[in-house]
DNA sequence: ATCCTAAGTGTGAAGTTGACACTAGCTTTT
DNA sequence: AAAAGCTAGTGTCAACTTCACACTTAGGAT
């Protein structure tokens, strides 16, 4: 400890400071066949080359760190138009091999519809993209591990404190797919009569007046109301 | 943007990036005088020279930056032995004039006792630290007031969800103490019946037997259980 | 002894949460 | 065309939580 503080300490608010990298990585949620999956790609050079990693790469000099997620993710997945939100920094000093990096995680939660619009394929610097189960992952590389699982938490957080569980939904979706998707990620089943009440009682969704036609009762179509959702996501306690 | 992408893409996942550096910034809020109060030093060089800054400084080559955060903030304020949380990245590619500099924000609150304790003192880098009134802050540098702005709706965030307003307090305070801690972060008078049958409910406190001696009926004082603490703060929904 | 001030205490009404079971409406099968 | 199969959809009561609200108690100062 006080080998690094005589190392940095002279040179307090000059600018010859050890530069580390930065990245960002980006955990991206989606919720396809029942179940809750998470994109990744594969590593094509070392190090962990042929491992499965999140998305991300290096912040460039000129651009803020929000922009770079986008960048990154566009060039990587050919994922765009997605809200990201700042999830943490994880800066340990060896968490990359080769060299100090630090990296700002971001999540977002995309909608059916984005997963299926998105035409989502790999970049060319990237050995292939898909969508995982979050209950059957392969080993990730670096700490990526433990991103996922803080983004996990906070995703469960998320549903378990806001209504917006509808944002891994398609645009017109029923009460009980969207019941389907609080159930899958909070790992419990929910009562329908309960469930109902508190979700219509958060105001944030409107009957669309079409119904989902299947093998059995047509069921009610819901979609929510841009405005209150803005007022749900302002909500949110971290921005 | 198509520009910054064609600037970094062909370099992924080589190492030779663009590097930032990297800061933690830490604000250290405290109860003094009835007012919530936050430490700022005042700084010496160029730029902002002479301005007010949070206190903070570079992430050193080889250590986590949480570890960074605890060292700036003894060499800087002289302040050790607190609980820092991380709370932002910040990192506009403009947010300093010089440099490309991306910071990670901490924050932590400081028992009266820690401020008593602390014997505050400036770092040989910096030029004066003292503790200001929220209320009645001097122009700050970089965008260190967004980000106070920012950890100041974390804190309200925590008083409103968690029985922590204690840790702004000494070993032992009175209820009315802690009502006052709450009214005074959270802006707004509270029912002292009910404050004090919801503080109690979250079985974070237990009497000490002390009294608090004054120039009226004397009030009871009270600590928190470390074990109860630990159980409030495993209950936080973003460590 | 009286006054002043802060400490301390309880209740009822309104709202919220949680447990719980049946009917409605469509498709498929016979 | 009737029955079976399946999912959609609905209401109530009890337990608990939240909120508004006012008086008594204990010490210090005079």
């Amino acid at each position: 400890m006080s080998e690094s503080m005589q190392l940095t300490s002279p040179m307090l608010y000059t600018y010859e400071h050890p530069r580390p990298s930065v990245t960002v990585d980006m955990i991206l949620f989606a919720f396809q066949n029942d179940e809750l999956t998470v994109l990744l790609i594969r590593r094509t050079h070392d190090p962990f080359a042929g491992k499965w990693a999140l998305p991300g790469g290096f912040v460039g000099a000129q651009e803020g760190l929000y922009e770079a997620a986008l960048r990154e993710l566009k060039e990587e997945t050919n994922v765009a138009n997605v809200y990201l939100e700042q999830l943490y920094t994880f800066g340990q000093p060896d968490r990359d091999p080769r060299a100090r990096v630090i990296t700002v995680a971001y999540f977002a939660l995309l909608s059916a519809d984005e997963v299926a619009q998105q035409r989502i394929h790999s970049g060319s610097d990237v050995g292939e993209t898909r969508w995982w189960s979050i209950y059957a992952l392969p080993e990730l590389a670096f700490d990526h591990q433990q991103i996922l699982d803080y983004a996990l938490q906070r995703l469960r957080w998320k549903l378990e404190w806001t209504a917006l569980g509808f944002l891994l939904l398609p645009k017109e979706f029923t009460l009980s797919e969207l019941q389907k998707v609080y159930e899958t990620v909070l790992s419990q089943p929910l009562d329908k009569r309960n469930f109902r009440r508190k979700i219509l009682a958060a105001r944030v969704l409107e009957e669309t007046g079409n119904m989902r036609a299947g093998d059995h009762r047509p069921a009610k179509l819901y979609a929510f109301s841009a405005e209150a959702v803005e007022l749900e996501q302002a909500r949110r306690r971290f921005p």
